[in-house]
DNA sequence: TCCATAAGGTGAGTCCGACTCCGTTTAGGT
DNA sequence: ACCTAAACGGAGTCGGACTCACCTTATGGA
């Protein structure tokens, strides 16, 4: 069923146009763009981009896959390159820099951490893991606390990112990232 | 213009089961329910329910309006009653116990802290400032840190209660309010 | 090279839901 | 009882996501 013969050339084409033409749109920050100027700036008639995309919800989804992949594999990168506290310090950055990239950018992290949508459960799943095995790191090396698991940590991240209005967000968001990592790398765990 | 005239009584009456009809949508989970069925929920027509309000989204509004007034008098009430660090703390699982009221309501904070919409524009300022007092207070009796401001600390609570899929959220949401609590508490501010 | 054919493309049309408009009804004052 | 401004009703408009019957073309085999 996975490979039911590979897209002819053409449908390959217009379905990466389509994909380019709907992160142009998103990363103008036109977030709800009609399917219809989406198939136009693809240059394609809309009946094609449902040949190719079930939904206008699909296609998103799609778009931002890629975006969402690359931050699941920051986590695993980072830690190899830094202690667990500074791999954590730098991944915290990074998703919130990431986050900045476009108001529509971060709609998309959003939607990883909120939606139920069974698309993002496996990216969810890879970033949690990815988290866990750096604050195991960071438990064992003893500047982490142990109690928070990577999926609760995700969620945190989500809440941060979920926050983009008006100007101030980026230093607030770095600032609330800040106050993460400080209450991770605090010791002993308290009754919450 | 804020007086014009006292809403007839039929009027009146009707504007109570538009909301309460909305009201009981929205705890159900109901969060994109058509406005023709709470219109008829509330034995009326649609037309009743555009001369109340102006579109959909502004009934919407309108309902979480109570809620969230509740909401921003809570940091007040508690500080007269505990001392900063305290009443921080339960502030804060007051917070997410309220969102768990059900998926529906957990929206409405969400759209307090994500919407760039006026209406909610006061509620965002007082809860700010209450919040804002609040840590003044704890700085001031040097149990909370003093370089994170109420709006600060009012955007990451809306990350948190953003976060509503699932069930273990409940938990995890307690378990990051600690931690932020742990942040908060944690003296000196660091190079973010 | 050329044909057969299935994969792909098209866009007018359907469907559905938010919102409008104007004729009818009624609260409440005199 | 009567008047009228206020409120109500609900068929109709409008906009946007999605469909489908028909046309076009890539591609693989002779």
């Amino acid at each position: 069923m996975p490979s039911s013969r590979p897209l002819r050339a053409d449908a390959r084409r217009n379905r990466e146009a389509l994909l380019s033409a709907a992160r142009r749109a998103f990363l103008d920050g036109d977030t709800d763009a009609h399917v219809e100027d989406i198939a136009r700036r693809a240059g394609v008639a809309v009946g094609t981009l449902y040949r190719h995309f079930a939904t206008r919800e699909a296609l998103i989804e799609e778009v931002y896959r890629k975006e969402v992949d690359d931050l699941c594999a920051a986590p695993g990168d980072l830690m190899d390159q830094y202690p667990p506290e500074e791999a954590l310090r730098r991944f915290l950055l990074l998703l919130v820099d990431h986050a900045a990239v476009g108001k529509g950018m971060s709609v998309a992290l959003e939607s990883i951490m909120a939606t139920d949508s069974p698309v993002f459960e496996d990216a969810r799943t890879r970033m949690g893991e990815a988290l866990t095995r750096l604050l195991d790191a960071g438990s064992a090396a003893g500047t982490l606390r142990g109690d928070i698991t990577g999926p609760t940590l995700l969620r945190a991240l989500g809440g941060v990112c979920a926050m983009r209005v008006s100007e101030g967000w980026l230093d607030e968001a770095r600032q609330i990232t800040g106050l993460l990592l400080d209450g991770l790398r605090h010791g002993a765990p308290r009754e919450s």
